[in-house]
Parts: C-alpha cells; sequence; structure tokens
DNA sequence: GTCTATAATGAGATAGAC
DNA sequence: GTCTATCTCATTATAGAC
C-alpha cells in the first residue's frame, strides 16, 4: 500500500500534463496582463483563458506578484540572448556603427512585436506598460538592466566624445519610441495611411540614429 | 417651514464649500490615479486624500471612469491653450523653424511637469499612463488630439518634403520619448549624473529635431 | 451637500478531499 | 496535480436620514 503511493508520487515528478499546463497557465497570464494592466487583470480572468481552475493558477504561478514577475522575466531571458548575440555577431564583420548597436538591440525585439505571433505582440504591450510604471522599478532592473548597460558601453564606444548623461537620455528616448511601436502604433496609422512594419522600423532607426548623432554634433 | 427649506437650497446653490470640496477631489483624484493608476486607485483612496467622505466622490465626480476623464481634461483645456498660444506667438516673428514647432508643443507640458508644482508632477505621470493604453483611446482622441492635429500641420509646412506617414511617425516618437521624462526619469538619472531639467528638455528636443529632421534628409 | 449604512459584486488566497 | 468550497477582504455604487 505504502509502496504504490511513494511509486506513484516518483513516476509524475514533473508529470507532462502539469508542464502543459503550467505554460499555458503562463500564456493566458500573458494575455490578460496585456491586456488589462496588473491592476485590470484578475487571476480568475487568467484561469478562465487558460482553461484551467482558478485555484492551479495560484499552485503553478504562485502569488500573483510571482506571477507577473515570471511573465515577463520568461522571454526577457530570450530577449537578452538574442540581443547580445546579434551585438556578437556583428561585430565580427567589424567595428560597430552608431546603427548597427541600435540595431542590434531594436530589431530583435520588433521583429517578434509587430511579426503576426499573438504571444510576442502581447508581450510588446506588456513591456511598455512594465516600462512605463515607477512600480515596476524592480522588474526593470532585473530583467533589462543588464542587457541595457552592455549595450550602453557599445555606444560610448561609439561614440566617445558624447557624455553619459547624454547616451542614457538618448538611449531611454530611443526605448520610449521603440515602446510607442507596441501600444500607440494605432496612433500613427491613424495619422496618416499604414506603413509596412519594415518602413516603420527603418523610420524609428532613423529617427532615434539622428537623435542619438545629433548629441555628438552639439556636446552639452 | 416648507420656504425655509427653499431658502437654504437658494442660498448654498454652489455654495463656497461645495466649490473648495470638489476640487479638493478632482486634485486628490488627480494624485491617486497618476500614482496607482485607472485600476489601482479606489475611490476610498480618493476620498481618504480629499479628506471627504467616500459617497462625495461619487456624488461630485460620477462614476469612476468620468471622474477619471474629468481629471484628465481638466488640465489638457489650459495645455491646449498653452500650447497653441505659444504657436500663435512665436508665429508673429517670422516664420516657424522644425525647432520651433517642437518647442511650443513640449515647453508648455515639461516646464509644469518637471518644476516642482506636484499637482502637474502627478498630471505627467497621468499622461504617461494615458497614453501607454489603447484602452484611453477616446480620451487621447478628445483631450489631445485636435491640438496634436494643429501641430501636425505646422509640420507639414515646415518640412512639405516630408510624407505624412513619416511626420506621424516622428510626432509619436516625440510624444513618447517626452513623455518618458514624465515617467522615467529615474532612469536617465540612474544612468549617469543627474542633470538639470533644462538640460534634459534641451537633449530631448535635439534629439526629436534631429530625429524628424532626418526624414526630410532621407525621404521614403 | 453631507453623512451613515448597506447592497451587490468580485477579488486573492487557502484548506482539504480526491 | 487537480478540484470544490470557502474565508476574508475590498471594491463601486446607492438609498435614505439629516
Amino acid at each position: 500500500m505504502a509502496s504504490k503511493v511513494l511509486e506513484n508520487q516518483r513516476q509524475r515528478a514533473p508529470s507532462k500534463r502539469s508542464l502543459e499546463t503550467k505554460s499555458r497557465i503562463l500564456n493566458a497570464a500573458e494575455a490578460v496582463f496585456s491586456e488589462r494592466g496588473f491592476d485590470g487583470a484578475s487571476i480568475r480572468d487568467i484561469a478562465n483563458r487558460a482553461q484551467v481552475n482558478v485555484a492551479l493558477v495560484q499552485h503553478h504561478g504562485g502569488t500573483k506578484d510571482a506571477l507577473f514577475f515570471h511573465v515577463v522575466a520568461r522571454k526577457a531571458e530570450q530577449l537578452a540572448i538574442l540581443r547580445t548575440d546579434a551585438l556578437i555577431r556583428r561585430k565580427r564583420h567589424g567595428p560597430l556603427s552608431l546603427r548597427d548597436v541600435l540595431s542590434c538591440f531594436i530589431t530583435p525585439f520588433l521583429e517578434r512585436v509587430l511579426q503576426g505571433d499573438p504571444s510576442w505582440r502581447a508581450y510588446g504591450r506588456l513591456i511598455a506598460h512594465v516600462s512605463a510604471d515607477a512600480r515596476w522599478h524592480e522588474i526593470t532592473e532585473k530583467c533589462f538592466d543588464p542587457t541595457v548597460a552592455v549595450f550602453l558601453e557599445e555606444l560610448a564606444v561609439v561614440l566617445p566624445s558624447v557624455s553619459r548623461q547624454q547616451l542614457g537620455a538618448g538611449f531611454v528616448f530611443t526605448v520610449s519610441a521603440m515602446l510607442s511601436l507596441c501600444a500607440s502604433r494605432w496612433r500613427i496609422d491613424a495619422m496618416a495611411q499604414p506603413q509596412s512594419d519594415d518602413d516603420l522600423v527603418q523610420t524609428l532607426l532613423d529617427f532615434c540614429e539622428a537623435g542619438i548623432a545629433r548629441a555628438a554634433a552639439r556636446p552639452r
């Protein structure tokens, strides 16, 4: 009898079903958080979307805060690798330009967010939400700041005459312009004829490249 | 008896006390909404901060949505006047430069938000929040789009060779960079030595001016 | 105009059976 | 791992006395 119980426990350490359930929950949380924000989302909404019992969300995701952090961190880790990989790969073809650095940061993100994948689309809105709220300071710090530091160093190499203040400001402006494409693209499209994703990304790169380069031309 | 009731009602049509109460409520709502967002804020928080009974918030502000709209619209009206006035005043001194147009849009806002006035500081964060969320589409449309349309026209005059798509994108990037100073200034300050408000605004204007001017140099 | 009291709902979290 | 049931609390909104 007792051995039968033990055997059962051993055999389903993390069962296949639970793995599926856990990632269904994370996906649902990603979608709901991105649509309604942290406070607007409820565990129950998430459970419904995941087609899972309410209690299971807490069981697999922990508290609501922990679940939120987990959702942000999951793709942030992928993103950190994609961005630094892009940087390393481009470095093999000689010294970097300003546009190279910006492109290695922006493109891996936007090409996923603007493309069809609904999960990345949701993630884009979610990050725009996280980034605009000082309350998520700590999440930003853990998930994104390490990569940002790497790219700031690269900017400093490319533009040695520009002060750290200028570079920091330019980088924040760049990130916020990038995120505006996640949350406010409808506004751009409403102002004129909609344009292709690719054109939009090039326009963004033009904008930020020129903006940061200006600091080099007019040191402060 | 009956005449006494009528007299009481007449004498305090909108009494001085009620006017004070109403604006205390709006100020409190502004502060709480800006700190916690729409969903994170509660009518009770607002009532407490206004030192007023819970029921009074509903009485003077209506539903939570209506109160939110009212708070956003209140300063938006002032802002629309300040911005267009700045435009008109500068037009008297000859034709506008690109930087003039951007400055007339950005400066009236940022000089209030970055300055000490806590009410405008709160409003800045609030607008950053509103702007990052498609849910407030309608509020944006009513409160800000008319002014934006005016400034887009001015941009088109200054840069006739640039497509509406490019101008629209450049304007959205500019607005989002501007709003990043409301919500994410701590991030800039964390990256390097903090800089003065004035330097920061000039850096922003340099960035956006160069960014939009680039579109003129490289038409798409 | 202001207050108390309460209705009606929905939230996050947990205990305990299976 | 999964589910039902429930605890505990906070929310918006309103009804009605003063």
